[in-house]
DNA sequence: ATAATATTGTTTGAGTCCTAACGAAATCAA
DNA sequence: TTGATTTCGTTAGGACTCAAACAATATTAT
Protein backbone atom coordinates (compact mmCIF):
# COMPACT_ATOMS: atom_id res chain seq x y z
CA UNK A 1 0.00 0.00 0.00
CA UNK A 2 1.12 3.35 -0.85
CA UNK A 3 2.28 5.29 2.34
CA UNK A 4 0.29 8.29 3.92
CA UNK A 5 -2.97 6.32 2.16
CA UNK A 6 -4.96 5.78 5.37
CA UNK A 7 -7.30 8.51 7.32
CA UNK A 8 -6.07 7.43 10.82
CA UNK A 9 -6.72 10.92 12.46
CA UNK A 10 -9.63 9.40 14.22
CA UNK A 11 -7.50 6.95 15.73
CA UNK A 12 -5.08 9.10 17.03
CA UNK A 13 -7.27 11.54 18.19
CA UNK A 14 -8.50 9.72 20.68
CA UNK A 15 -5.37 8.04 21.11
CA UNK A 16 -3.86 11.46 22.66
CA UNK A 17 -6.88 12.61 24.35
CA UNK A 18 -6.22 9.65 26.35
CA UNK A 19 -2.38 10.08 26.91
CA UNK A 20 -0.51 12.97 27.36
CA UNK A 21 -2.51 16.22 26.26
CA UNK A 22 -5.55 16.14 28.80
CA UNK A 23 -4.35 18.96 30.56
CA UNK A 24 -2.29 20.91 27.66
CA UNK A 25 -4.21 22.99 26.18
CA UNK A 26 -4.65 21.30 22.89
CA UNK A 27 -6.68 21.51 20.20
CA UNK A 28 -7.46 18.75 18.50
CA UNK A 29 -9.33 19.99 15.48
CA UNK A 30 -7.04 22.21 14.37
CA UNK A 31 -3.80 19.36 14.64
CA UNK A 32 -6.53 17.22 12.72
CA UNK A 33 -7.22 20.13 9.87
CA UNK A 34 -3.15 20.39 9.29
CA UNK A 35 -2.30 16.64 9.72
CA UNK A 36 -4.99 16.16 7.22
CA UNK A 37 -3.94 18.41 4.92
CA UNK A 38 -0.19 16.76 5.20
CA UNK A 39 -1.79 13.49 4.31
CA UNK A 40 -3.33 14.50 1.18
CA UNK A 41 -0.47 16.37 -0.07
CA UNK A 42 1.38 13.03 0.04
CA UNK A 43 -0.91 10.88 -1.27
CA UNK A 44 -1.01 13.22 -4.33
CA UNK A 45 2.61 13.73 -4.94
CA UNK A 46 3.62 10.57 -4.57
CA UNK A 47 0.44 9.15 -6.54
CA UNK A 48 1.02 11.16 -9.66
CA UNK A 49 5.09 10.51 -9.34
CA UNK A 50 4.15 7.12 -10.24
CA UNK A 51 1.65 7.12 -12.41
CA UNK A 52 2.40 9.95 -14.67
CA UNK A 53 6.15 11.53 -14.06
CA UNK A 54 9.12 9.03 -13.22
CA UNK A 55 8.71 7.28 -16.20
CA UNK A 56 9.71 10.69 -17.91
CA UNK A 57 12.33 11.40 -15.42
CA UNK A 58 10.12 14.09 -13.41
CA UNK A 59 9.93 14.53 -10.04
CA UNK A 60 6.43 16.33 -8.49
CA UNK A 61 9.02 19.35 -8.25
CA UNK A 62 10.48 19.11 -11.60
CA UNK A 63 7.20 18.95 -13.24
CA UNK A 64 5.66 22.13 -11.13
CA UNK A 65 8.75 24.32 -12.39
CA UNK A 66 8.22 22.96 -15.84
CA UNK A 67 3.90 24.09 -15.33
CA UNK A 68 4.90 27.17 -13.93
CA UNK A 69 7.22 28.00 -17.28
CA UNK A 70 4.71 26.47 -19.52
CA UNK A 71 1.72 29.05 -18.15
CA UNK A 72 4.13 32.30 -17.36
CA UNK A 73 6.43 31.52 -20.25
CA UNK A 74 10.14 32.76 -19.81
CA UNK A 75 10.71 33.65 -16.22
CA UNK A 76 13.29 35.33 -14.08
CA UNK A 77 14.79 32.89 -11.25
CA UNK A 78 14.17 34.15 -8.18
CA UNK A 79 10.41 34.81 -9.40
CA UNK A 80 10.19 31.00 -10.84
CA UNK A 81 11.42 30.35 -7.02
CA UNK A 82 8.72 32.08 -5.36
CA UNK A 83 6.24 31.35 -7.25
CA UNK A 84 7.01 27.14 -6.70
CA UNK A 85 7.53 27.65 -3.30
CA UNK A 86 10.86 26.40 -2.97
CA UNK A 87 14.36 28.13 -2.50
CA UNK A 88 16.48 29.61 -4.77
CA UNK A 89 18.94 27.27 -3.51
CA UNK A 90 16.97 24.41 -4.15
CA UNK A 91 15.74 25.69 -7.74
CA UNK A 92 19.17 26.01 -8.99
CA UNK A 93 19.06 21.72 -8.62
CA UNK A 94 16.08 21.57 -10.18
CA UNK A 95 16.76 23.69 -12.93
CA UNK A 96 20.22 21.43 -13.79
CA UNK A 97 18.29 18.67 -13.43
CA UNK A 98 15.40 19.42 -15.91
CA UNK A 99 18.24 21.38 -18.00
CA UNK A 100 20.72 17.85 -17.81
CA UNK A 101 16.73 16.31 -19.94
CA UNK A 102 16.64 19.05 -22.72
CA UNK A 103 13.23 20.50 -20.75
CA UNK A 104 14.27 24.20 -20.26
CA UNK A 105 16.55 26.48 -21.30
CA UNK A 106 18.74 29.00 -19.20
CA UNK A 107 19.62 32.51 -20.72
CA UNK A 108 21.62 35.14 -19.26
CA UNK A 109 20.09 38.46 -18.36
CA UNK A 110 20.18 41.35 -21.63
CA UNK A 111 21.23 43.86 -19.11
CA UNK A 112 21.98 42.97 -15.83
CA UNK A 113 24.71 40.22 -15.89
CA UNK A 114 23.25 38.18 -12.65
CA UNK A 115 20.07 37.49 -13.86
CA UNK A 116 19.41 34.14 -15.56
CA UNK A 117 15.42 33.90 -17.73
CA UNK A 118 14.73 30.09 -17.74
CA UNK A 119 12.50 28.62 -20.50
CA UNK A 120 10.62 25.65 -21.43
CA UNK A 121 11.92 24.15 -25.02
CA UNK A 122 9.99 22.60 -27.37
CA UNK A 123 10.44 19.27 -25.55
CA UNK A 124 9.40 21.02 -22.52
CA UNK A 125 6.19 22.47 -23.85
CA UNK A 126 5.77 19.26 -25.70
CA UNK A 127 5.57 17.42 -22.43
CA UNK A 128 3.75 19.66 -20.35
CA UNK A 129 1.01 19.62 -23.29
CA UNK A 130 0.64 15.93 -22.55
CA UNK A 131 1.01 15.74 -18.99
CA UNK A 132 -1.03 18.30 -17.45
CA UNK A 133 -4.27 16.91 -18.39
CA UNK A 134 -3.44 14.14 -16.83
CA UNK A 135 -2.55 15.47 -13.37
CA UNK A 136 -5.68 17.95 -13.70
CA UNK A 137 -7.28 14.45 -14.12
CA UNK A 138 -6.37 13.20 -11.08
CA UNK A 139 -6.78 16.03 -9.42
CA UNK A 140 -10.61 15.81 -9.86
CA UNK A 141 -10.44 12.34 -8.98
CA UNK A 142 -9.00 13.62 -5.37
CA UNK A 143 -12.15 16.11 -4.84
CA UNK A 144 -14.71 13.95 -6.55
CA UNK A 145 -16.70 13.38 -4.00
CA UNK A 146 -17.21 16.71 -2.78
CA UNK A 147 -20.12 18.87 -4.29
CA UNK A 148 -19.32 21.94 -6.14
CA UNK A 149 -20.51 24.25 -3.26
CA UNK A 150 -18.23 22.71 -0.81
CA UNK A 151 -15.23 22.74 -3.27
CA UNK A 152 -14.90 26.12 -3.58
CA UNK A 153 -15.97 26.29 -0.01
CA UNK A 154 -12.54 24.22 0.46
CA UNK A 155 -11.04 26.61 -1.79
CA UNK A 156 -11.75 29.79 0.33
CA UNK A 157 -10.71 28.24 3.51
CA UNK A 158 -7.81 27.16 2.16
CA UNK A 159 -6.98 30.50 1.03
CA UNK A 160 -7.90 32.16 4.64
CA UNK A 161 -5.52 29.69 5.52
CA UNK A 162 -2.80 30.96 3.48
CA UNK A 163 -3.16 34.98 4.73
CA UNK A 164 -3.42 33.56 8.20
CA UNK A 165 0.29 34.76 8.54
CA UNK A 166 0.59 38.00 6.13
CA UNK A 167 0.48 39.70 9.87
CA UNK A 168 2.06 38.03 12.60
CA UNK B 1 9.91 35.95 2.49
CA UNK B 2 9.74 32.96 3.17
CA UNK B 3 9.00 30.36 0.54
CA UNK B 4 5.66 29.36 -0.76
CA UNK B 5 3.78 32.13 0.95
CA UNK B 6 1.75 34.20 -1.07
CA UNK B 7 -1.22 33.10 -2.67
CA UNK B 8 -1.12 33.00 -6.70
CA UNK B 9 -3.65 31.04 -7.52
CA UNK B 10 -6.13 33.56 -8.62
CA UNK B 11 -3.66 34.88 -11.06
CA UNK B 12 -2.59 31.66 -12.37
CA UNK B 13 -6.14 30.72 -13.05
CA UNK B 14 -6.34 33.59 -15.60
CA UNK B 15 -3.47 32.85 -17.12
CA UNK B 16 -3.98 29.47 -17.55
CA UNK B 17 -7.18 29.74 -19.00
CA UNK B 18 -5.81 32.57 -21.24
CA UNK B 19 -3.18 30.09 -22.87
CA UNK B 20 -3.19 26.65 -23.15
CA UNK B 21 -6.31 25.08 -21.54
CA UNK B 22 -9.22 26.66 -22.95
CA UNK B 23 -9.88 23.56 -25.50
CA UNK B 24 -8.91 21.34 -23.18
CA UNK B 25 -10.55 19.17 -20.48
CA UNK B 26 -9.55 21.24 -17.28
CA UNK B 27 -11.10 21.72 -14.00
CA UNK B 28 -9.74 24.80 -12.39
CA UNK B 29 -11.72 24.80 -9.39
CA UNK B 30 -10.10 21.17 -8.66
CA UNK B 31 -6.50 22.35 -8.76
CA UNK B 32 -6.55 25.45 -6.89
CA UNK B 33 -7.74 23.39 -4.39
CA UNK B 34 -5.00 20.83 -4.36
CA UNK B 35 -2.30 23.35 -5.27
CA UNK B 36 -3.42 25.21 -2.39
CA UNK B 37 -3.41 22.40 -0.29
CA UNK B 38 0.28 22.05 -1.19
CA UNK B 39 1.11 25.91 -0.26
CA UNK B 40 -0.39 25.43 3.07
CA UNK B 41 1.72 22.04 3.72
CA UNK B 42 4.71 23.88 2.33
CA UNK B 43 3.88 26.98 4.36
CA UNK B 44 3.82 25.20 7.69
CA UNK B 45 6.44 22.98 7.46
CA UNK B 46 8.96 25.70 6.66
CA UNK B 47 7.46 27.37 9.62
CA UNK B 48 7.77 25.56 12.11
CA UNK B 49 11.26 24.22 11.47
CA UNK B 50 12.31 27.65 12.09
CA UNK B 51 10.44 28.83 14.65
CA UNK B 52 10.59 25.45 16.58
CA UNK B 53 12.67 22.46 15.21
CA UNK B 54 15.59 23.11 13.49
CA UNK B 55 16.86 24.78 16.78
CA UNK B 56 16.56 21.74 18.72
CA UNK B 57 18.30 19.54 15.61
CA UNK B 58 14.69 18.43 14.21
CA UNK B 59 13.52 18.80 11.64
CA UNK B 60 9.52 18.26 10.32
CA UNK B 61 9.83 14.46 9.46
CA UNK B 62 12.22 13.85 12.27
CA UNK B 63 9.21 15.64 14.58
CA UNK B 64 6.18 13.55 13.40
CA UNK B 65 8.29 10.63 13.47
CA UNK B 66 9.09 11.14 17.41
CA UNK B 67 5.60 12.51 18.15
CA UNK B 68 3.91 9.58 16.47
CA UNK B 69 6.62 7.58 18.85
CA UNK B 70 5.37 9.99 21.59
CA UNK B 71 1.65 9.18 21.30
CA UNK B 72 1.84 5.38 20.47
CA UNK B 73 4.30 4.18 22.74
CA UNK B 74 6.64 1.49 21.57
CA UNK B 75 5.56 0.69 17.54
CA UNK B 76 7.21 -1.49 14.86
CA UNK B 77 9.06 0.00 11.90
CA UNK B 78 6.73 -0.47 9.62
CA UNK B 79 3.73 0.52 11.66
CA UNK B 80 6.01 3.85 12.45
CA UNK B 81 6.44 4.80 8.59
CA UNK B 82 2.77 3.93 7.53
CA UNK B 83 1.54 6.23 10.31
CA UNK B 84 4.45 8.45 9.16
CA UNK B 85 3.38 8.39 5.46
CA UNK B 86 6.68 7.92 4.09
CA UNK B 87 8.59 4.69 2.92
CA UNK B 88 10.62 2.25 5.06
CA UNK B 89 13.62 3.40 3.57
CA UNK B 90 13.06 7.13 4.15
CA UNK B 91 12.64 5.82 7.67
CA UNK B 92 15.35 3.78 8.58
CA UNK B 93 17.32 7.12 7.51
CA UNK B 94 15.51 9.28 9.97
CA UNK B 95 15.55 6.79 12.99
CA UNK B 96 19.04 6.41 12.38
CA UNK B 97 19.48 10.28 12.60
CA UNK B 98 16.79 10.75 15.99
CA UNK B 99 18.78 8.14 17.29
CA UNK B 100 21.99 9.66 16.81
CA UNK B 101 20.95 12.52 19.20
CA UNK B 102 19.77 10.29 21.66
CA UNK B 103 16.13 10.82 21.14
CA UNK B 104 15.14 7.36 20.09
CA UNK B 105 15.67 3.48 20.61
CA UNK B 106 15.89 1.09 18.52
CA UNK B 107 15.18 -2.59 19.91
CA UNK B 108 15.47 -5.78 18.31
CA UNK B 109 12.03 -7.82 18.04
CA UNK B 110 11.67 -10.94 21.04
CA UNK B 111 10.02 -13.48 18.43
CA UNK B 112 10.79 -11.92 15.23
CA UNK B 113 14.61 -11.44 14.11
CA UNK B 114 13.83 -9.14 11.38
CA UNK B 115 11.32 -6.50 13.34
CA UNK B 116 12.84 -3.89 15.13
CA UNK B 117 10.29 -1.51 17.42
CA UNK B 118 11.48 1.70 17.93
CA UNK B 119 10.81 3.88 21.23
CA UNK B 120 11.47 7.49 22.44
CA UNK B 121 14.31 7.83 25.28
CA UNK B 122 13.58 10.04 28.46
CA UNK B 123 15.13 12.87 26.40
CA UNK B 124 12.73 12.35 23.42
CA UNK B 125 9.78 12.14 25.55
CA UNK B 126 11.08 15.18 27.49
CA UNK B 127 11.71 17.40 23.99
CA UNK B 128 7.83 16.50 22.74
CA UNK B 129 6.34 17.16 25.85
CA UNK B 130 7.67 20.70 25.54
CA UNK B 131 7.33 21.14 21.51
CA UNK B 132 4.23 19.06 20.65
CA UNK B 133 2.18 22.21 22.82
CA UNK B 134 4.33 25.07 20.49
CA UNK B 135 3.53 22.91 17.43
CA UNK B 136 -0.23 22.63 18.00
CA UNK B 137 -0.57 26.50 18.94
CA UNK B 138 0.92 27.40 15.08
CA UNK B 139 -1.52 24.73 14.33
CA UNK B 140 -4.17 27.21 16.07
CA UNK B 141 -2.51 30.30 14.65
CA UNK B 142 -3.39 28.55 11.01
CA UNK B 143 -7.29 28.15 11.03
CA UNK B 144 -7.71 31.23 13.56
CA UNK B 145 -9.40 32.42 10.23
CA UNK B 146 -12.12 30.20 10.55
CA UNK B 147 -15.31 29.78 12.19
CA UNK B 148 -15.43 25.93 14.52
CA UNK B 149 -17.87 25.21 12.17
CA UNK B 150 -15.99 26.06 9.22
CA UNK B 151 -13.20 23.88 10.85
CA UNK B 152 -14.88 20.53 10.95
CA UNK B 153 -16.59 20.80 7.69
CA UNK B 154 -12.51 21.47 6.62
CA UNK B 155 -11.48 18.43 8.36
CA UNK B 156 -14.27 16.62 6.59
CA UNK B 157 -13.94 17.62 3.16
CA UNK B 158 -9.94 15.99 4.07
CA UNK B 159 -10.83 13.09 5.48
CA UNK B 160 -13.35 12.36 1.72
CA UNK B 161 -10.30 13.53 -0.23
CA UNK B 162 -8.13 11.07 1.58
CA UNK B 163 -11.02 8.11 0.74
CA UNK B 164 -11.10 9.32 -3.13
CA UNK B 165 -8.33 6.80 -3.71
CA UNK B 166 -10.07 3.55 -1.50
CA UNK B 167 -11.48 2.02 -4.59
CA UNK B 168 -9.26 3.04 -7.45
C1' DA C 1 13.42 -31.61 5.63
C1' DT C 2 14.37 -29.04 1.95
C1' DA C 3 13.23 -25.67 -1.40
C1' DA C 4 10.54 -21.77 -2.91
C1' DT C 5 8.34 -17.68 -1.44
C1' DA C 6 7.40 -13.66 1.38
C1' DT C 7 8.52 -10.10 4.64
C1' DT C 8 11.47 -6.87 7.26
C1' DG C 9 14.96 -3.39 7.66
C1' DT C 10 19.00 -1.60 5.28
C1' DT C 11 21.58 0.17 1.49
C1' DT C 12 22.20 2.56 -2.89
C1' DG C 13 21.71 6.21 -6.31
C1' DA C 14 19.50 10.16 -8.05
C1' DG C 15 17.02 14.00 -6.70
C1' DT C 16 14.97 17.49 -3.58
C1' DC C 17 15.20 20.57 0.38
C1' DC C 18 16.93 23.85 3.69
C1' DT C 19 20.35 27.37 5.55
C1' DA C 20 24.65 29.55 5.15
C1' DA C 21 28.55 30.98 2.75
C1' DC C 22 30.30 32.47 -1.66
C1' DG C 23 31.60 35.02 -6.04
C1' DA C 24 30.04 38.00 -9.53
C1' DA C 25 27.64 41.93 -10.87
C1' DA C 26 24.98 46.09 -9.98
C1' DT C 27 24.08 50.06 -7.11
C1' DC C 28 25.02 53.52 -3.71
C1' DA C 29 28.12 56.63 -1.02
C1' DA C 30 31.27 60.07 -0.28
C1' DT D 1 36.26 56.95 -8.57
C1' DT D 2 37.01 54.24 -5.43
C1' DG D 3 34.76 51.67 -1.56
C1' DA D 4 30.76 49.64 0.82
C1' DT D 5 26.42 47.53 0.28
C1' DT D 6 22.94 44.89 -2.00
C1' DT D 7 21.26 41.39 -4.99
C1' DC D 8 21.64 37.76 -8.07
C1' DG D 9 22.70 32.46 -8.92
C1' DT D 10 25.65 28.81 -7.31
C1' DT D 11 27.83 25.81 -4.07
C1' DA D 12 28.48 23.17 0.32
C1' DG D 13 26.80 20.32 3.89
C1' DG D 14 23.46 17.74 6.15
C1' DA D 15 19.03 15.64 5.95
C1' DC D 16 14.92 13.76 3.67
C1' DT D 17 12.69 11.18 -0.28
C1' DC D 18 11.69 7.56 -3.45
C1' DA D 19 12.22 3.10 -5.93
C1' DA D 20 14.90 -0.79 -6.44
C1' DA D 21 18.12 -4.11 -5.01
C1' DC D 22 19.80 -6.64 -1.00
C1' DA D 23 20.62 -9.76 3.08
C1' DA D 24 18.58 -11.85 6.89
C1' DT D 25 14.80 -14.07 8.72
C1' DA D 26 10.31 -16.31 8.65
C1' DT D 27 6.70 -18.84 6.33
C1' DT D 28 4.78 -22.00 3.05
C1' DA D 29 4.90 -25.91 -0.18
C1' DT D 30 6.21 -30.19 -1.53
Amino acid sequence: MPPGIRDTSQTIQERIAATHVNSLDVDLDSMAAISNIFRVAVMFRNLSERRFLLKHNLTFSGFTVLWVLWVFGKMESYQLAEECGISKGTLTGIVSTLEKHGLIRRIRHPQDGRRKIVMATDRGETLMHRLFPKINRLEQEFVRGLEQTELSSLARMLRIILHSQDTP
